[in-house]
DNA sequence: TTAGTATGTAATATTTTTCTTATATATAAA
DNA sequence: TTTATATATAAGAAAAATATTACATACTAA
């Protein structure tokens, strides 16, 4: 019942990193956290695109917020970002083990 | 001048492995290399869509021709696949390395 | 000759992903 | 008040990925 999920998750882990702006992003913050306007700056894409981007990293886990900075009184405070501690290891043993495990799981 | 490819070329390894076919292919062909026919029908999906996602596989170089069987006289031989041996590690330090290595090599 | 095995491709249709444009809010500085 | 900083979302357009249908070839077995 809860045996796809694992695979759906991974799925959607490398679809979120088979994409040239989101490693970017990664490879960034990893370098230095930041916020998404800085990032959307740097990336030179409009802001909206960076939001996008970001927010499907952070939806997923892969990137989270580091700290808020309240530069004004109680207003909107800049949200750092980083990169979570993340590994997946692409092998065709390990997605044979992805597949054959959860196949395994359905029965028992 | 050659610096992206390395780049481009992981975003590409990425988006075939970002798909749940294609990982199914490889997983099963990992654990016994088969003929895209006999793929099609292990995974019920049509065979000129099997072969469409295999094609993706070969091409990238993360699939590769094992034999060809020649059943009959001089004719259309059944062939058989195998995922070749391949790592790709995704953690934000490797992600940060692929970027930071690549801007370096721009200049020297 | 029809069904099943086996290959491969082309054209189209569908779906998903990606990107842009527009909207809304809020402050500081010029 | 206009520009720059900073957040967030929605709607629509454009591009890319995915899937289907159809075609063409070729042998074997029923």
């Amino acid at each position: 019942m809860n045996d796809n999920s694992e695979k759906q998750k991974m799925v959607k882990m490398l679809k979120a990193l088979a994409n040239p702006i989101r490693l970017k992003m990664i490879a960034s913050l990893h370098e230095k956290p930041k916020n998404v306007y800085a990032l959307a700056k740097e990336l030179e894409i409009p802001y909206p695109l960076a939001h996008l981007h970001l927010n499907g990293l952070k939806k997923l886990g892969l990137v989270k917020e580091v700290r808020a900075e309240q530069k004004v009184k109680g207003l909107p405070s800049v949200k750092y970002y980083a990169p979570s501690k993340f590994e997946i290891v692409l092998t065709p043993e390990t997605i044979g083990k992805l597949y054959a495990e959860s196949e395994r799981g359905k029965n028992g």
